[in-house]
DNA sequence: AATGAATGAGTATTCATTCAT
DNA sequence: TATGAATGAATACTCATTCAT
């Protein structure tokens, strides 16, 4: 939004003014980075808006880029739309690097708790619920793309905790049978009650800090209880 | 939900199979009973396409009605979709009773068990999936309605739950502090993979009802270890 | 306004008369004017049909460009629909000099039947009855649009002969206490009656440029008996 | 408005036997008056928002009656529009009579001062003003019915006044050579301000009674200079 | 006389995408 | 690389009118 066009022309009236000379144009600054803006005004809007109400005018107006233009940086919407979801993957790697060191360390319970509310509190920024909606809202649409959003996001943690949990339960820390079950099993004692209704109430005030904190302490004690030792 | 149509043409392209006679048409007698058919025909569309995907006329077609008559029996597209997604609330009425009934009997592990493989695989079917998709995918146009259906379908499920966990406390077959939280904690150690696994892959063959139930009786036996005697 | 196509075919049903050849198809250019050509169309149509009656389909097709084309260059039916009211307010300009010009003379009766005559011919045109009728049949659904058309068209009118009127005076060449006064009663001495038959019978031929100037001419003697010397 | 049907009797309900339990139903309160009740919701409507923006089903809402009901009273759209705009002609009668007394007595000059006073409070009430831009505005669709008016409504004051001042003329009280001439520059001295306004500014608040007041005597002044004595 | 239900044609407006420059 | 102009098909919703009761 905001000031949005540095010529002082009263938008909308350009159409006849075209101007008589081309060097006095270029308006936007880093002439380049097209693909960025467009790719960083869909994102929003598609996590505002939804994929279906949000129109290639809406992105090109929030880009302030032409329409034309974005087709040349992405032959789709769909393309547009695959980006926002899959275009930040790699950044769970940062996120499953955290994960392994949170839960190192001589206490395991302590470990488990460390990365239970790290987990819990990551998972419930509104962006990350809106994706999530996103992706499940039109997985009837894009089948492939919500399969793979599932692999390449949770899935991954899913099985780097398994992997954990699988390795604490070889030095005997755990009583494990089932490492994916068992990663399975925190998980949703950790996440379940918050995400399902973070998932429904979009307008809800996310809960406090204390709350998901209380969340995952209860969670991991249930896990300690049916794993530990 | 409910069958809708007893042919088992997907409804939507009747348009090109119109048939060979034009005598053949206006099969539908030309009274009533409009109202049901229309919600059954946006039921099933809406369920199968998305809300935004399935038009109006769309609708019109699969219940083989003008598209003013969908609009005498209601207001707009909203209210159709208002009608799907809580129109068959009461439903859970029966749910709920059979639910204390499952969980009724001397073991209580076992009253766990049958109530686990029964929740389990009723939110599994392929129409409760849909709908669940639908209503989260569309909580930003429709905000009270997720709210609403959050509230009025697995809420219900959940308290009348944690009730019953609390009766068993109170009789000493389970030490539980807070009932509320033991609710969401049996039900995501029961449903949190399944379900979580099937809102993002759609084309995905359910599990088996052994996988089913062996996810339950394991989700138990991690709830027993916890809140167990 | 404008001599708006030179085809004397009514614009619009050019469908069917696809013509034998499909590379017929697809004369316009391609590029460019299409602004002027829907506005013509729209003014042309509104003027003949009314506001309401006339659709963007309607325009569209008169205007040989697709309906999302009109959309580009007019935010909507009200924008065209204002185009055509005050599109051409300036023409109003022209008029006004002239008025003064026919005016001046020695002879202040005779300037004044000069004005008469050209002003009553000028509104009696059937296009500007047409205008006028459709500005006061839309006056409910755009009053301001009705009220600015008042103030700029009409309006400017009777301020001018107000100004000139009241210089008349000045020169002892006529008796006039409330200038803007004896303006409305030279108008409507003049116009009120042709401009009140005209508002209703639509169909009536205009009367003649004879019937014309003898009303004028009338109006102005009862004027100059009321405020000569 | 007023029932405007001299015979008592519901027009033609003898076809059908009355039934055995007639008198159980009736659950409007004055059962026949349908017909009424509808011209006055349809007038109301049609005058609030035009021709076109009042569909029959408005006009059933408001007049608490079912749509085909309307139909069983009036042929179509067109006949409902018609009655309203020639259904109240007689009260016309009324006024010509009121007019020929206002206009008597032994001071000319008064007795037309009287009369225009009169005519313009009458013309320029707001219920007149819409009637008038409503005929106007649909004379492209009701040409016939516009053209009606005219002569049934204003028409008839305008001969009736010339008739009156052609009697003035032949008593010598004023000279007149063309009395239907007379009679419109009269009435366009008095009522072409405040009616031209009145046609265009549809939310202007009404002249004040001393402005008509002011503006008819002047008006009268200027016919008496030029017709008087 | 009155109704509730039904209809087919039509309403303004929006969409993702392509073309010539 | 970027654009403004153009499009055809689709969108939700409305209309005056008729049918069977």
């Amino acid at each position: 939004m905001a000031g949005r066009q540095s010529t002082s022309m009263p938008a909308g009236n350009r159409r006849k003014a075209a101007g008589p000379a081309v060097a006095e144009r270029r308006p936007r600054a880093g002439r380049m980075a097209s693909g960025g803006v467009i790719r960083e005004a869909a994102a929003a809007l598609f996590l505002e808006r939804g994929y279906q109400s949000t129109s290639m005018d809406d992105i090109a107006a929030a880009a302030r880029v032409s329409k034309q233009t974005i087709y040349t940086h992405f032959a789709d919407k769909r393309e547009l739309f695959a980006d926002l979801v899959l275009g930040n993957v790699e950044r769970v790697d940062a996120f499953l690097g955290t994960m392994a060191d949170t839960l190192r360390g001589p206490d395991v319970e302590a470990g488990l708790r460390r990365f239970a509310r790290l987990y819990v509190h990551f998972v419930i920024r509104p962006e990350v619920l809106r994706l999530r909606r996103l992706v499940v809202g039109e997985a009837g649409r894009f089948p492939e793309l919500a399969r793979t959003y599932y692999e390449r996001v949770p899935g991954r943690v899913y099985s780097t905790l398994a992997q954990l949990l699988e390795e604490l339960a070889r030095r005997g820390e755990l009583t494990i049978s089932d490492p994916d079950l068992a990663a399975q099993h925190f998980v949703w004692l950790v996440l379940g009650l918050p995400l399902d209704r973070g998932m429904f109430d979009v307008d809800a005030p996310a809960p406090t800090a204390e709350r998901l904190d209380r969340i995952a302490d209860a969670g991991v004690r249930v896990f300690i209880a049916a794993y530990g030792g």
